[in-house]
DNA sequence: TTGTAGGCGTTATCAG
DNA sequence: CTGATAACGCCTACAA
């Protein structure tokens, strides 16, 4: 009776063959016959044999992992792309290790410096709201790693990128609002440095201009984190103004039910003294009152295909320079929370 | 110039010392001179020495990772599990794969087979709702993987559990109903074959028996997966009743939050006319309207202990069959979807 | 205090 | 068609 699981050389002695006999039968090579090829199946079967991935791993060097960073999974968003990107994967061989940086440039720093240890073959990343340096990724690249961004660009970084049209969303649903009616429209922006925060303010932006309605600087308020009690504060500066919006077109979904919330409590009616619209779509926005109107976002798919492009990378040793870059169409979902117009 | 990372070959080539000797003095080995290991620790800095794990991998036969099953993470109840688990694990040296069953007791098992395959060290599982042989679990135990079982209990398994008492939940919920008057409560129940669905009826049923309320077969109804179609159907079929529920108490707030959602439809004034509450506390049960009052449960706190639990097996080589069970007291949250006492 | 040799399980190369 | 050998990078007896 031997100890531990059984290896090749366990059957080769069994069957008076070398190890190396045992392991091109195994791997049906060619130039083995049958019989042997046969009697070698059947013993590995009969035994339980389980290939040693771990010396393969040595031999390859190569830990047949890819790493997904992602700031949190706590909301809908990112556990969905997980989801899309996990069910891409389970389909290779890879084996995904899914990192959570807290929205926290030190953590993801610690996190690539850990998966580059352990030979990660790829990287699946959305930066943290806080990182600004994307030399972390380029030292990944630089050692043969390929990397993909989702969701959040990283301006300057040359790698695929999988990204939503995040000025398109939010144009459609400045221009919308303005098309109901509404000439004071806020802004909930996101945490600065996002690029997301960035384009959808721009959107926000550009559809006050296109419809000459003046833009009130105050009528633009970041949101520090990502955190109720951060929407809170500052849905409340912008109820507070003399001039008070008749509209808010929050960064997303959170923040819009966060401002909702404070609003109707302010005995506010919504969507007739204010309208609100979100962003992300979350599945439990449309259950709540009014329901929200918001701009859907493709994240199973986006996950899907991050997935896909870092395995076709994995595959081709594409070593190429010819990075991919992906721009998911969002589509204005309207429903309560925003007039008729 | 070599290729690929520095070994310590490398650097013993280049200290004219034995390749022991630097392994030796990178792990301060009592019997190597001082001089010697600053020699070799300066060089590695200066090279930027990285240890290879897979190697060391291959030569311990464990792959310092541990993984993590579970049913999906769309919701926050295994979000915020998943963060725990993993806010304790970053302080330790092992790294985590988080595997989703998808509710599949098939796919559990690939995934089981898969981390059995990567020689996973540990294994932390909620187990999927159509689970119900627990051999596969059993199967990594007796290859020396401690198994920690998590928030969904395997009936007759002997392994480390980290659970809640939905029991005691469910009849809090109940009894309160009942306290505010309710008098045909009936009960949209989970999946059935999960632990937790049969302690919450047990709990539903108890708290009527308890105040002396004869029960409605008919007012159970179980929801038999997780799709708000499903707890749409369900609700529907409670309404219906010759005899209308005037209160719900629901598996989990996503059906609460769905069945509110119908009795609302349907006219139905809450809770006035049908008071609601639901199970896991999520995060925006608080922002519908009306409030959702609902059991909450230490999701965060169960995740870390859990990590612990089985961290500790892996530090202690623990084969011991000392298993420990651990049980969470959840707390009864009153908002607005339920009358006042 | 340090060097040598062997092995972890597998595959690839080169003979035969 | 199959066998022996070396190698992946590291560690640990055993020797010196």
């Amino acid at each position: 009776m031997k100890k531990g699981r059984v290896t090749i050389k366990d059957i080769a002695r069994e069957l008076n063959i070398a190890p190396s006999t045992v392991s091109r039968a195994l791997n049906d090579h060619p130039a083995i016959k049958k019989e042997t090829k046969d009697a070698v199946k059947a013993l590995a079967e009969a035994l339980d044999y389980q290939p040693n991935l771990l010396a393969l791993n040595l031999l390859q060097k190569k830990s047949n992992t890819i790493g997904v960073i992602v700031p949190e999974i706590t909301g809908h968003f990112f556990s969905a792309i997980i989801t899309g990107i996990q069910d891409v994967i389970v389909d290779s061989e890879y084996n995904i290790m899914i990192c959570l940086s807290n929205e926290s440039y030190e953590e993801e720093l610690t996190i690539v410096k850990r998966l580059s240890k352990i030979q990660i073959d790829g990287v699946l990343v959305a930066p943290s709201s806080e990182t600004k340096n994307f030399d972390h990724f380029r030292r990944l690249q630089k050692s043969g790693i390929p990397v993909v961004v989702f969701d959040r660009d990283c301006p300057g970084l040359e790698a695929d990128k999988v990204l939503v049209d995040d000025y398109f969303g939010a144009f459609q649903a400045v221009d919308y609002l303005i098309g109901t009616g509404c000439k004071n429209i806020a802004h909930l922006g996101g945490p600065l440095n996002l690029s997301t925060t960035e384009q959808r303010l721009q959107g926000y932006l550009d559809a006050l201009e296109k419809n000459e309605i003046p833009l009130k600087k105050d009528h633009i308020v970041h949101v520090p984190g990502f955190s109720h009690k951060d929407a809170v504060k500052a849905t409340k500066r912008l109820l507070e103004l003399p001039e008070r919006p008749d509209a808010i077109f929050a960064y997303n979904d959170k923040i819009a039910i966060s401002a909702m919330h404070i609003a109707k409590k302010a005995g506010l009616q919504i969507p007739e003294e204010v309208s609100v619209i979100g962003f992300d779509d979350e599945p439990h926005s449309s259950f709540i009152t009014p329901s929200l109107s918001t701009v859907w976002q493709p994240v199973y798919g986006m996950g899907m295909l991050s997935a896909r492009i870092l395995l076709s990378h994995l595959k081709n040793q594409n070593t190429a320079l010819d990075f991919r870059k992906e721009v998911f169409k969002p589509e204005l979902v309207i429903r309560a929370s925003s007039r008729e117009k």
